[in-house]
DNA sequence: TAGATTGTTAATCGATTAACAATC
DNA sequence: TAGATTGTTAATCGATTAACAATC
């Protein structure tokens, strides 16, 4: 598997949510054509992408949904779960510890956290929300290697550092801040907003 | 402004981020070598962007944040406020009910909607839960033209194609799956699991 | 066998970057 | 003036697509 553009790999993952679907509905098998068509996506990409990492297919009949869902999944390293940190738990980070939707695909919250002494303490989902100060410890402890940052945008940067300290190799960064990370930190942003003006801007008012 | 690529709009939103978070600093110019340093961006690509608009900097000092943060804002269309539905007010639709970040960009939360009658008539953040029945008529009155999505998956195609029929131009999708929606309708979707998978796939188990 | 669909190659398309004249 | 930085052009780089032999 050498050089596999970044690009491919956030593809992915809505490959694996559409044979996610395809499985629910107990199709047993699809084709590029079909794949590409619901995802608005030329079926030449997905079996160029597809092809960074083996054949999966058969000529003729396709692929076979659970197989090549199963292959997928071993390849972004979701055939397991993994702990995951949330750090802050205001409005959002409540509603990250309360989804449901996690374990199905490959993760779940293993510890919760803040800053603030009237949170530290709370249960939540079977969980004990417990202080920054302790952060260190519990990541080593519970070898936690991913994180959601759910905080205000004045202390992410500051909590990223933290993590990074801690061994966290994947923040996914709800703030509306880039930030700066060691080389072996990966980064994700989710900013609905950011999304929301992209749109806009295709609107005439 | 003819052909501007797609991707060039999706950055946009991000420098905006950047220059409004250089204004809370009271930094009063900046080049783009410094937005590009702090973005990860190239400073050739920030120019490139920014050129396809018009010309907001001088030659020997930079941009004035202050006047190129107006201009982008312009352009994006969110020198307004753009009221929004959500629909499903589960942990996530409170979240985004509540969440105080949207008018400083342009948006507002002006209806929420949900089918369960145990939500319905549900006071939240100075707004009451309404019935999807009433959804067509409610946007219709209240010109909402953006709704954010935060139903279950299950449910979210069939809210959509209601969407649309009201007039709604542009959708925030929370749920994990891929939309099919009118041409005029524009579609962004919000899955924090993809982008954790995008991340393990580089994590060494 | 006939039809369908893969995996792959080569061609096309588009985006990013490097370089620099213009100029503040 | 000297230094800095823009906007733009042309070159480079990379991603997408079209086409098709292979084959189920």
């Amino acid at each position: 598997m050498p050089h596999i553009p970044d690009i491919v790999i956030g593809r992915l993952p809505i490959y694996l949510r559409a044979l996610n679907r395809m499985l629910e509905d107990e199709q047993e098998y699809t084709s590029s054509h079909e794949l590409g068509e619901r995802l608005g996506i030329s079926s030449a990409q997905i079996r160029k992408d597809l092809s960074h990492f083996g054949e999966f297919g058969k000529q003729g009949t396709g692929y076979h949904v659970e197989y090549l869902a199963d292959q997928v999944k071993q390849i972004l390293h979701v055939d397991r779960e993994w702990p995951m940190a949330v750090v802050g738990v205001g409005d959002l980070g409540h509603a990250i510890a309360h989804y449901k939707g996690f374990k199905a695909r490959g993760f779940y919250v293993a510890c919760l956290f803040d800053t603030d002494p009237d949170k530290i303490g709370e249960k939540l989902a079977e969980l004990t929300v417990k202080s920054i100060e302790d952060m260190h410890d519990e990541l080593q402890r519970l070898n936690v290697k991913v994180a959601m940052l759910a905080v205000p945008a004045k202390a992410a940067q500051n909590v990223a550092n933290l993590l990074a300290q801690a061994g966290v190799r994947a923040i996914l960064n709800y703030a509306p801040i880039t930030l700066a990370v060691p080389p072996n930190v990966r980064v994700q942003y989710i900013d609905p907003v950011a999304h929301l003006q992209h749109m806009t801007f295709y609107l005439k008012p």
